[in-house]
RNA sequence: GGGAAGAUACCCCAGUGGCCAAAGGGAGCAGACUGUAAAUCUGUCGGCAUUCGCCUUCGAAGGUUCGAAUCCUUCUCUUCCCA
């Protein structure tokens, strides 16, 4: 088999493909062009978005060439597939502003230096079309007919469609069009809710121009939970540290469950494959050297060995040592020592924090005994926080098993 | 264009004049158990004050009433049916 795509499909990136033998034929002859594309509908990718860019990675590492497109014209009318609610439009200049941010963190994934590979906008081959041009030329192509069959459009059928929605397909479709006229793109890669669009646009390559065409899918990744990928509570994973810290990007991968650990090694590490089936077979408490492990490697890709090793080094000082060590990495606010010396309330000194939204949350929070400052457990939600509370400079708090949070006095 | 149903807190979904900050479920948070896991059980789950209580919230804006999420009017949006 062909080894990039053998690499794929051992490491779990495989869900599915328009012509295996094809495909394999084409990566077999030499590099093929390949694209994914990326939609700047907010200002960071987060975690959702890891797979295709590992799978980028990979086959640029095979000596293949990606594209990566970001559809700041699609973005406009966002993507129906595997959404139950229409999308809340953006501004032009808001998703401008994204797709400036979204070039820069793709950038961390693939190497674009000497043309190895291309960072494109279909804002500059969609926005300027003519609308009767694109439906004589494009639009015969489809039948409507045939895009109700799909997946995606029949979900939506029951709760409601626009009609700019119903066109994403074939503005995707053309995108590839163009990609693979302008720049011999041969294949598209995409999470597997984008199958239906990825077979549209190759059926239109061979109705115009007779050219061949693939696409392969991702499976979706979920968690052994059942819930989204790169969710949390409190909403998206985000790749930019300005909204998710690398700090609790590591926890996150800290604690996933003990059964995606192998995959999500595969998926999201450049580990040997050996390496991560050896690490995900791990049983009972060992395995969760190998979640450090996982976190780490990512933090690392994501943000860069120092932030990766400041992460890691915070969070064993905070679960391992007892809050003592290296804590530079944790979420911290800072605070006057005058302040402190005169002595704080617990709930408000919570309430100012990430830990905690609101006072009443804070009293709950020391209610149910989850409240810890420096090592102690408040006991009264009258307890005041003074000086005696700073242990080299900080004070450190607690809440629950593995909230911490680092109060800097200065 | 005509008709019907609907819009409730993070999500789903009850409530149909005072007992409603609003049932139930899910998610979340905390506690127990653990391995910074999963499952389970318990508690909690708008804000401020925590003793009484006060404030904001039930699509939007007005109105009726001592009193409205609940009644009336207008508007916005959604779904369904007919043309």
């Amino acid at each position: 088999m062909n080894k990039a795509l053998e690499l794929l499909k051992e490491r779990g990136f495989f869900q599915q493909c328009t012509d295996e033998a094809l495909l394999e034929k084409k990566l077999n002859e030499g590099p093929v062009r390949f694209y994914a594309g990326f939609d700047p509908t907010g200002p960071s990718l987060h975690c959702g978005h890891l797979v295709p860019l590992f799978a980028m990675a990979h086959l640029q590492g095979q000596g293949h060439l990606p594209i990566a497109l970001v559809g700041g014209a699609t973005a406009r009318i966002g993507d129906p597939s595997g959404k139950i609610e229409m999308r809340k439009m953006l501004s032009v200049e808001q998703i401008q502003a994204n797709a400036e941010s979204l070039k820069r963190q793709i950038s961390r994934f693939i190497e674009f230096d000497n043309d190895k590979a291309l960072l494109l906008d279909n804002a500059d081959w969609l926005v300027d079309l003519n609308y009767l041009d694109f439906l004589r030329t494009i639009g015969r192509h489809f039948s409507v007919n045939r895009m109700l069959t799909f997946e995606s459009y029949k979900k939506r059928l029951e709760t409601g469609l626009t009609f700019i929605e119903f066109n994403y397909q074939l503005l995707q479709s053309y995108d590839f069009l163009v990609l693979r006229k302008k720049h011999n793109c041969f294949l598209q890669i995409g999470g597997d809710d984008q199958w239906g669009n990825i077979v549209a646009g190759m059926e239109l390559i061979r109705r115009v121009d007779g050219l061949d065409a693939a696409g392969l899918t991702f499976p979706l990744v979920t968690r052994s939970d059942g819930k989204k990928m790169g969710k949390t509570e409190k909403g998206a994973v985000f790749l930019d540290p300005n909204q998710t810290s690398v700090y609790d990007f590591f926890q996150y991968w800290r604690n996933v469950a003990d059964a995606d650990v192998e995959k999500f090694l595969k998926l999201y590490t450049f580990l040997p494959i050996a390496q991560c089936i050896e690490l995900g077979r791990k049983e009972g408490a060992e395995i969760n050297s190998s979640k450090e492990i996982l976190a780490y490697e990512l933090t690392k890709i994501i943000h860069g060995q120092e932030e990766a090793d400041k992460a890691l080094a915070a969070a064993r000082a905070a679960f391992v040592n007892g809050a003592t060590g290296d804590l530079e990495g944790m979420p911290s606010i800072e605070i006057e020592a005058s302040v402190v010396a005169a002595g704080i309330n617990v709930l408000d000194l919570f309430a100012q924090t990430s830990l905690c939204k609101s006072k009443g949350e804070a009293r709950r929070l020391v209610d149910q005994g989850g409240a810890v400052v420096s090592d102690k457990k408040i006991e009264s939600v009258d307890a005041v926080i003074d000086s005696s509370s700073v242990v080299d400079g900080n004070i450190i708090l607690k809440a629950g098993k593995k909230r911490f949070f680092r109060v800097v006095v200065k």
